[in-house]
DNA sequence: ATTAGCACTCCATTCGATTGAGTGCTAACA
DNA sequence: TGTTAGCACTCAATCGAATGGAGTGCTAAT
């Protein structure tokens, strides 16, 4: 069978009737709605033809047709329109508090539950591959040296560090010589076993403190690569009844609160990135069983130098999907620009 | 009317069997559960009194009896016996990560969520009247310096400032000196105008930094203040059916979500101490009309030097009382030991 | 003071009847 | 050949009556 353009208006007017109401649409509406001029009777052929090919179904006899996962995705496909206007004044939002990276997350995770009132959630960048730009250690007080971590991209990782004997200020600034001339620019994996030998053995009676910092270096690295997933309008799901009911909304939330499945979403989207960085999960499409009644919409932004994270949106899969893409659009552009201006 | 001891027992079998089952507790069963031994026309005599004086109630005619708030009240004053088992494990995971403070807050949250199976919340401690330890700025890249503020308590906060006229190393030395012998040691509020322009004056030409850094200080207590509250265990709403229908769920998550509230039910519980430390809120008791149908256990923990926080359980009002005030009693101990150790 | 017995209440469940939206099919029509 | 009117049929949802059962309150007897 083949898609002519009077099924693809049928398609299309069952599915934006469908987003709208939530509820199944039949052969009358349909007659009525459309422009097509076609009695209810004809309408009926074609939507039979419509489920036979897989785009709709009915959830029972004598009840009107709803999209299927595969109309759905020929809708995000085919049909979609882009509207470009609005969130406008997230921009000022963001930008009030840039000086700390999980506070802008927040916001936009904030920003973009309540555009959309959907859950949102957001990833925060790996660091990765990137360089260390700065270590410094002081002395805060009697045996506790304080460790400072500048890593690329100003994400900056604190240590407090027990020390037996005091130490004074010049010692101190050795260290900090020391390791700082041997550490800054490596990037995590040009720091081997050789050098740190070799500072330690300058290091003489302080070697201690070498091990020490380098397991704190190694530690805020790691501790950026489980990588935090911050989610905002968890409750919206409560709006949309098909998801609102008892089990569903008790497995949906505990996984939106369990980030550790969510790491998955975020893998799977950072490492498919197509031509316009959006992701559009439809029902059993997404990598996480527990979404399958739900749709996922995800966009990779970038803060440059490959630091990459992920922004997403859950939601019933009668989602809105233009305007969930177009904020979701919107509020890359705005993360990119964020940090090209730094 | 008289309480006596026989109505004491009555009421607490209705009390315990009511916890258990989540069911309206009848006379027969009373009558089979006690040794007593009394029929089950007595009880119902006992219970109707029970009743009158606002100890218990029936959903409706012809159910069994379910305690009031005033129920519940009571067998929390009156009838808990004390456990003090378990919780062994979590001492060992508290300390693991004893160097960042959020990560220690939401292990706890977590833990004491998976003991007890409902809804776990905690609040970082607010540092208000504590005092500054120890200032640091540091040239990290052209034109960027790091700022690291610690604050009694090891709480360090790191912002980078922009500069416009690239820093030597001296300066800075000079910077770092004049901050430190002028502000070290002293508590927010004693920081006032006339020092900051002693400090600028000397500065000179790099007032501006001075600035800046006040600024900073400033804005990292102030992020302090607006405290921070973690959750855990969510999900767990669902497990008890008279919370998990929809609009009491939406109702209670949303709370959760919107920290804003909560801060309501922290500050409430740190001003009103009492000499255990451990607070009950049964209903309607609560301070906030959102948990109306659930009840709140809450406790204080100190970090030594008046830096307090809230830990505590949001659950049906039916909740296993003794276990949630031990399981909260062992975790604020941990709490408190914690730092005293450091 | 306690208890057996009984009438009564009210929720929960089941069952059937009814309603109504919507379909599929057939036959007529242009 | 594509379109339409008409009709029988299906099935979820809703309502009401009937039923069962748990539990109470009251009374009279012990």
């Amino acid at each position: 069978m083949q898609m002519d353009d009077r099924k693809i208006k049928i398609l299309e007017t069952v599915i934006r009737n469908y987003l709208e109401t939530g509820e199944p649409v039949g052969s009358r509406t349909i007659s009525k709605y459309t422009d097509l001029n076609l009695s209810s009777a004809t309408i009926r052929n074609e939507m039979a033809d419509l489920e036979e090919m897989g785009y709709i179904t009915q959830p029972h006899t004598s009840a009107g047709r709803i999209p299927s996962d595969l109309g759905y995705r020929f809708y995000v496909d085919n049909m979609m329109k882009e509207k470009t206007k609005e969130v406008e004044e997230l921009k000022v939002d963001l930008l009030e508090k840039q000086d700390r990276m999980d506070q802008i997350l927040k916001q936009a995770a904030r920003v973009l539950a309540d555009q959309t009132n959907y859950t949102s959630l957001i990833s925060a960048p790996a660091v990765h591959r990137n360089k260390l730009k700065f270590i410094q250690l002081s002395r805060v007080d009697a045996g506790q040296i304080l460790a400072v971590i500048v890593i690329d991209g100003n994400v900056i990782r604190n240590r407090i560090l027990q020390v037996d004997a005091d130490m004074d200020d010049e010692t101190l600034l050795k260290l900090n010589l020391l390791l700082n001339t041997h550490l800054n620019g490596l990037s995590i994996g040009e720091i081997n076993l050789g050098m740190i030998a070799a500072m330690k053995e300058k290091a003489g009676v302080h070697s201690q403190i070498v091990s020490d910092v380098i397991d704190a270096v190694a530690d805020a690295i790691k501790q950026d690569e489980d990588l935090e997933i911050y989610t905002s309008g968890t409750n919206n799901i409560f709006r949309y009844p098909e998801l609102a009911d008892g089990k569903n909304a008790s497995e949906i939330i505990t996984a939106l609160e369990e980030k550790q499945e969510l790491t998955e979403l975020v893998q799977s989207t950072l490492q498919s990135e197509n031509n316009t960085g959006i992701q559009v999960y439809i029902g059993n499409e997404s990598p996480l069983s527990t979404m399958k009644d739900c749709s996922v919409v995800t966009a990779t932004y970038e803060l440059g130098d490959g630091m990459r994270g992920t922004i997403g949106v859950v939601g019933p899969k009668r989602m809105d999907y233009e305007k969930v893409v177009s904020t979701l659009q919107t509020l890359k552009k705005e993360m990119d620009k964020l940090y090209r201006k730094e």
